[in-house]
DNA sequence: TCTGAGACAATTTTT
DNA sequence: TTGTCTCAGA
């Protein structure tokens, strides 16, 4: 860690001799490279930032180039942000003016530019994935198909696929389809490429390909970008498309200054289109190319890098590398047997509390890493019962849910009106009579003339529409086109969308309805407004298609904030690029982590695997396993067979809690089984069974006993919780594995190692807590 | 056109 | 368990 503090007195920079000398060999050998193609293969946590904002640094300082010769591409906005403000107190106010964001928000900011040149207008919308969804599904209703038959998120993906590979509608159609399925996505493709321009909008993928169509249809243009960008720098490569390849391929055709850093263990967005042999054929593909390893690890200990090695050296599609330390051994790995996922959570929560107290860590050096989002809700919960701060980074965020969502359709009408996907999402919300059959109406007008929503709206006698509703429509199409108007003469965006809020009656009718619900959306809405002010405040010219713009594109790991004191909860994918004290990976579980093959999909369990890697490098010290061999999944309780992984880490270097070593563990009965006294049924495998078959879960089906009682920790700081692990007179130590009743009735039931399960009722037995 | 009951499906990972 | 979607009825 230290090694990576840069020292920030902005003050004096450092002069350029300086720059470079805080460096090894060969990260000094990267960063001080100029001319020509530049191969960076950097294993986790080998100083890999440092070298790229160092390079660029130097670039600046040597004036190989000017700030805005420089184009940066990184995976998330934050990345940008933090290498930005590295360079600037590296050498100060030369850095600004570099290029340097997300693939998709540098390519949508030239696309903004040239628009005109493929034929759309600059204020394009940007469709978010549920809003591509959404058309596609429109789409599938209008060629007769059941959305609950067809999915229309099936149909998506096949699209984005076809599109990173740069595959138009009409190949697709002549070319690649082989099944039924296929067909249909050939024709849904071949719609929604029209609708996304008749809308003058572009999904995600497009960002990526107009360009390279914008590039291959005028060269006039490809060079003037080429020239512009002299110095082109791409982290994070392994990850990058096929569509990311080409389009930064054209730009660096002409000067071959392109450096590329990459890592192909941390190939993890294989189901994004991420092609790892970007990475693998540089060298072929720039046949000069220069190619630097970055070897030292100077982030974790050596045991934390030894685990690694042993998971990373079980795939067979990897490059050899060595990565090594000086960094001291350190602690052994700890592995967690819980019952349950509560248990878990417990147990991890009480784990943070003793390490900061044995270590002096605080809570910002604790991350909770997990495979899925919907996972973080038991560690929240347990969480806030101990008072322990914590910051979520991902899941639902603010700006998908309803009522930002509508809000935001309707500032995006003002600035697109033919956005389809807007205008429908709020030409009734709040509800205003237009109705179902009259949007239906209107669609099949607009369809029928190939003209846009919008224009049939601006005509609507002609669409021959219920009386009642063709009236409600004029007053909605002059209410848009009024606050249009406000817009354009120059208002700034917090008072439009003050006026938005009053016009459209969306704030009246939230008050109005007067539900928890509804309030908590109103302050939602109000939220909104506040980043507005804040956007606006912080912005010179504040244009509303900018920060529309910036929002659709914002990553929920830009939200993170590593000097916030509290406990970061985030998924494995999301912690990429991140390095914490201590470490935590939950949920090691088969059919979870590695997460078990989708219906009709090949198991990628390499890339499970790499995914476990990446989690297990964010470690500096500390690093602990856990599972559970009971989670509730789908409102009932599975029985969880424990991770193929956790057979493939070398034994050595992991303990469980009692010191044991991992393979003792798993043949060693005594460990606590799951029986419980109310089971009639099976359940009776011990956790050294495992199970790989993807398709039938291990498990008990068991409705979980809602309500109240057996499940739940009443009492916070009651110490004999499930999961406790205990003392009594006679029966000597066990683990509380049930617990029911409260007051005089309470009950636990007891696993003892040696007696084997027992219910005891807990003012009776004298049991003592031991841990 | 709107509301509510009931069916049902879903839980990868993200720009 | 949760949210989403559809259909029937007011």
């Amino acid at each position: 860690m230290q090694q990576f503090t840069l020292r920030s007195d902005s003050s004096s920079t450092p002069d350029p001799a300086d720059l470079l000398s805080k460096l090894n060999e060969q990260q000094r050998r990267a960063a001080s490279h100029v001319q020509g193609p530049l191969l960076i293969i950097a294993g986790a946590g080998s100083g890999k930032t440092r070298v790229l904002t160092y390079r660029i640094a130097h670039l600046l300082q040597k004036q190989h180039a000017l700030p805005h010769n420089i184009l940066a591409l990184t995976f998330t906005n934050k990345a940008a942000r933090e290498m930005q403000s590295r360079i600037q107190d590296l050498i100060g106010e030369r850095a600004s003016g570099l290029w340097m964001g997300t693939f998709h928000s540098i390519f949508s900011k030239i696309l903004r530019f040239e628009a005109e040149r493929i034929g759309y207008s600059s204020s394009f919308s940007i469709y978010d994935s549920a809003d591509s969804e959404n058309a596609i599904k429109l789409i599938l209703k209008e060629l007769n198909y059941d959305p609950r038959e067809i999915r229309p998120r099936t149909i998506q993906y096949k699209i984005s696929d076809a599109k990173n590979q740069l595959v138009g509608p009409d190949t697709y159609q002549n070319r690649f389809v082989q099944s039924t399925l296929d067909d249909i996505t050939a024709r849904v493709y071949q719609l929604y490429t029209r609708r996304l321009k008749e809308a003058n909008a572009m999904d995600f993928d497009d960002l990526l390909i107009r360009p390279i169509e914008l590039f291959e249809e005028h060269p006039d243009v490809l060079e003037k970008y080429q020239d512009k960008f002299r110095y082109i720098l791409i982290d994070e490569y392994q990850d990058t498309n096929h569509a990311q390849y080409k389009v930064t391929r054209l730009l660096a055709d002409k000067y071959e200054n392109i450096c590329v850093v990459g890592d192909d263990a941390q190939s993890i967005y294989s189901f994004r289109g991420a092609d790892i042999s970007n990475i693998l054929n540089f060298k072929e593909d720039y046949q000069k190319a220069t190619e630097v390893p970055l070897e030292q690890n100077y982030r974790s200990t050596k045991h934390i890098l030894q685990c690694a090695d042993s998971v990373i050296k079980q795939n067979r599609k990897q490059l050899e590398k060595t990565l090594w330390t000086e960094n001291i051994d350190g602690e052994p790995i700890t592995l967690l047997e819980n019952f349950d996922e509560r248990d878990e959570a417990n147990r991890i929560v009480n784990y943070i509390n003793d390490l900061k107290l044995r270590h002096g860590y605080q809570n910002n050096d604790f991350a909770i890493l997990y495979r899925t989002n919907y996972q973080s809700r038991i560690f929240e919960e347990a969480l806030r019962r101990k008072n322990i701060a914590y910051q979520l980074v991902g899941g639902l965020s603010f700006y998908q849910r309803k009522e930002i969502k509508d809000v935001l359709a309707y500032l995006t009408l003002l600035v697109n009106p033919e956005d389809e996907q807007a205008l429908l999402r709020i030409i009734n919300e709040p509800s205003r009579g237009i109705g179902n059959k009259s949007l239906n109406d209107l669609l099949k007008k607009a369809r029928s003339t190939g003209s846009s929503v919008w224009k049939i709206l601006k005509n609507v006698e002609t669409a021959d529409l219920y009386k009642p509703a063709e009236a409600r429509v004029k007053e909605f199409v002059q209410m848009i086109e009024n606050l249009r108007e406000l817009l354009e003469s120059g208002t700034p965006i917090l008072d439009v969308t003050k006026k938005v809020l009053e016009k459209s009656g969306y704030l009246k009718a939230l008050v109005e309805e007067n539900s928890a619900q509804s309030l908590t959306r109103r302050d939602n809405v109000l939220e909104l407004q506040n980043a507005i002010a804040y956007y606006q405040q912080n912005t010179g010219n504040a244009k509303l298609s900018n920060f529309l713009q910036e929002i659709t594109l914002i990553t929920d790991t830009d939200k993170y904030d590593e000097n916030k004191p509290a406990v970061t909860l985030m998924t494995v994918h999301a912690s990429k690029g991140l390095e914490f004290p201590v470490v935590f990976i939950v949920g090691l579980e088969e059919n979870l982590f590695p997460m078990g093959p989708r219906e009709g999909e090949e198991p990628n369990t390499e890339e499970e695997r790499r995914l476990f890697y990446v989690a297990i490098t964010r470690a500096q010290k500390h690093l602990f396993f856990s599972y559970s061999k009971m989670r509730f999944k789908y409102g009932e309780e599975q029985r969880q067979a424990r991770s193929r992984f956790l057979n493939e880490v070398d034994p050595g270097v992991v303990r469980t809690e009692t010191g044991a070593t991992i393979r003792q563990n798993r043949t060693d009965s005594s460990s606590f089984s799951v029986e419980r006294d109310d089971s009639s049924d099976s359940a009776k495998r011990t956790d050294t069974e495992i199970d790989y078959d993807w398709k039938s879960p291990v498990n008990s089906k068991k409705p979980r006993s809602s309500g109240n009682s057996d499940y739940e920790y009443e009492y916070d700081d009651d110490p004999f919780r499930t999961g406790a692990h205990v003392l009594h007179p006679s029966f000597g130590a066990g683990k509380i594995v049930q617990r029911s009743g409260a007051g005089r009735d309470a009950r636990v039931v007891v696993y003892f190692k040696n007696r084997g399960q027992k219910t005891l009722m807990l003012r009776a037995a004298r049991l003592q807590v031991i841990q």
